[in-house]
DNA sequence: GGGCCGAGCCAC
DNA sequence: AAACGTGGCTCGGCCC
């Protein structure tokens, strides 16, 4: 077999005429099935060139010369939703021919968000390349040294370059045509689905990007590199007696005595003050009343904002669009959420001293949406506990019943602390929280945080039979699935094995978590893709911006901004009605110049 | 000078 | 330091 496709991999045509493309552009209109790929000389859509351009039907390649040829007669064949395009990073190439081309990809079936989809939990990302699926459905070795090659794009492409270009194409059909029948075989050919048709998404996520108001930005880390720099200073100062390091600088500067960014220099500094920790993690400095673990746990809280979002945020603002690109990856955790990096902007600080400097584009608005409670609501939903739905339907401060039902306390006189008590619980459960952290952050005896878990679960009995049974069936079948039929394997597990209680009770915790996120990465998704063709039906000018998880930002113009923030309400709050059936689904949405809720 | 890792910490 | 799920980023500190 493997044979059989490097014979059938050599078949290919390049195409230099204009009139031989418009030629193959009919012809394909017939075809149920293509694959295609770009080759460029940039990542990024903004500054790249279209060098080649790859279609192809399972025994033939066609290679357009991209550099000399108008692409847009494609248009109504990839834009065709009766024909299959398959594609490896369908995002990439979606994004590319949007952005150099115009042309917008429909009905696509991506091979490496199915290969993800096929094995999630069991595989690292670097598995997901190409040259790893043809390894594994082929016995193929491909090479992808050839790729580099393509940035000089003023020479004729050598005959190297146009073999790899067409193998890239051709070997898509049979890595489909396995993963298509496994897809059927383990029931995930919905949630497949759904992430396919996210790529559009994600894609015009990533092209259009966030505007940043540079000034404001940089005042407000200025500011915190201020405080930052007085909290050391401060430091330095304590610490100097205790030092035998006693050098000036040129200038008669003493030189900094510690390290305060180095963990080991800073137990070595506190040990020499009579403070000798274990580590010199958050929750053990708080613990200490000591003014140099105070200022230390301050100086962290600036430092960190500095460095890691300071000027290398600023420094990720593309030059051609002014704007902030961060790379999506559409299933970056095993339970189905996303994941954001460079920069990722689903850890920006809350604080609104800096989401505010996240602001919508001239004449245009931020649709800012988030889901209530939506993990909890899930719990509810799969666990069917009839307290827990009950105080749903009666839009209930949970945490606040919570609380009055495990203490018997009226409603009313519920206290600050045991609100906060119910409120750990119910999030920690969710994570397969057990007594004795509970004991640790609630700051009780681990005595007291076992009689408090105990009134919890006299309250939520079919919680804790819920959570139980899903813990142990994933330790037992080895997965986990969720509401919209995603499924996260995990690594089999066996009690002969040395580290068996160790793994198995992570997996318990897997289990427990996975439905419940799972499912919100579920909701999410299906929202932002009815938001997308909704707003593409009533031909608004909006667009999904950025997504945190439970969250959906969408930029539109002012003009439409009201009937945008309608359409994102009901499209998400839909969306969760989908899965979830015996609890009503709650999304908060606000119309902002800035990212605010 | 680059790669890797753990510590620490931001988000949900 | 470990304790409760999912990530990414920066740093120091180590390696080659």
């Amino acid at each position: 077999m493997p044979e059989l496709q490097l014979q059938q991999k050599t078949s290919y045509e390049l195409i230099e005429e204009q009139s031989r493309l418009n030629e193959i552009a009919r012809e394909l209109k017939s075809a149920p099935v293509i694959s295609l790929d770009v080759e460029v000389n940039s990542l990024d859509p903004h500054s790249a060139k279209l060098l080649l351009f790859q279609l192809a039907v399972p025994d033939k390649a066609y290679l357009f010369d991209a550099r000399h040829l108008d692409l847009r007669p494609f248009q109504e064949v990839l834009g065709d939703e009766k024909i299959l395009k398959i594609a490896q990073n369908a995002k990439f190439d979606y994004g590319m021919l949007k952005e150099l081309v115009g042309i917008e990809i429909v009905n696509i079936f991506d091979t490496m968000l199915a290969e993800r989809v096929l094995t999630c939990g069991l595989t690292k990302l670097g598995d997901l390349s190409l040259v790893s699926l043809s390894r594994k459905y082929l016995g193929l070795e491909l090479s992808k040294e050839i790729r580099k090659t393509f940035e000089n794009h003023l020479r004729d492409f050598t005959k190297k370059q146009l073999d790899y270009a067409a193998t890239d194409v051709l070997v898509l059909f049979p890595i489909y045509e396995v993963q298509k029948a496994r897809l059927e075989k383990e029931r995930l050919e919905k949630i497949a689905s759904l992430e396919f048709k996210l790529v559009p998404v994600v894609s015009e996520m990533e092209l259009r990007g966030f505007l940043i108001d540079v000034e404001r930005w940089r005042r407000a880390i200025d500011d915190y590199r201020r405080k930052a720099k007085e909290v050391d200073q401060k430091m330095q100062e304590e610490l100097r007696p205790y030092s035998r390091a006693t050098q000036k600088d040129l200038f008669g500067n003493h030189a900094n005595v510690v390290n305060l960014n180095s963990p080991s220099q800073i137990m070595e500094a506190f040990r020499r003050v009579g403070l000798d920790l274990p580590s010199t993690g958050e929750e053990i400095l708080a613990r200490h009343d000591h003014p140099l673990a105070k200022l230390l746990l301050e100086y962290r809280e600036y430092e960190k904002i500095i460095s890691a979002f300071g000027d290398n945020l600023l420094a990720k603002i593309n030059p051609k669009t002014g704007r902030i690109h961060p790379d999506y990856m559409q299933i970056g955790a095993d339970t189905g959420r996303f994941a954001c990096s460079n920069p990722n902007l689903q850890q920006i600080p809350t604080d609104s001293l800096f989401r505010s400097c996240f602001i919508a584009s001239p004449d245009h608005k931020l649709v800012v949406a988030d889901y209530s409670q939506i993990e909890l609501r899930i719990m509810a939903e799969l666990s069917e506990d009839p307290v827990f739905m009950k105080a749903f339907r009666e839009d209930q401060d949970l945490h606040a019943l919570t609380a009055s039902q495990m203490f018997g306390i009226p409603l009313d006189q519920i206290t600050k602390e045991r609100r906060f008590q119910a409120k750990s619980i119910n999030f920690g459960l969710m994570y397969g929280r057990g007594a004795k952290s509970l004991a640790a952050q609630l700051e009780v005896s681990e005595e007291e945080s076992r009689q408090l878990l105990d009134k919890y679960f006299r309250q939520y009995h079919r919680v804790k039979t819920w959570l139980d049974s899903v813990a142990r069936e994933a330790v037992r079948r080895g997965d986990s699935t969720t509401l919209g039929g995603r499924k996260r394997y995990y690594e089999k597990v066996t009690p002969a094995d040395p580290n068996y209680e160790r793994q198995a009770s992570y997996i318990e915790r897997q289990g427990k978590n996975t439905p419940i996120q799972g499912t919100s990465a579920d909701i999410t998704k299906m929202a932002l893709v009815n938001i997308r063709q909704r707003i593409r039906k009533e031909k608004l000018d909006a667009v999904p911006i950025h997504t945190v998880h439970d969250e959906v930002v969408v930029e539109a113009r002012t003009s439409v901004a009201e009937r945008t923030a309608k359409i994102v309400k009901e499209e998400m709050e839909r969306a969760g009605e989908e899965l979830l059936k015996k609890v009503p689904v709650k999304v908060e949405v606000a119309v902002s110049d800035v990212w605010e809720h």
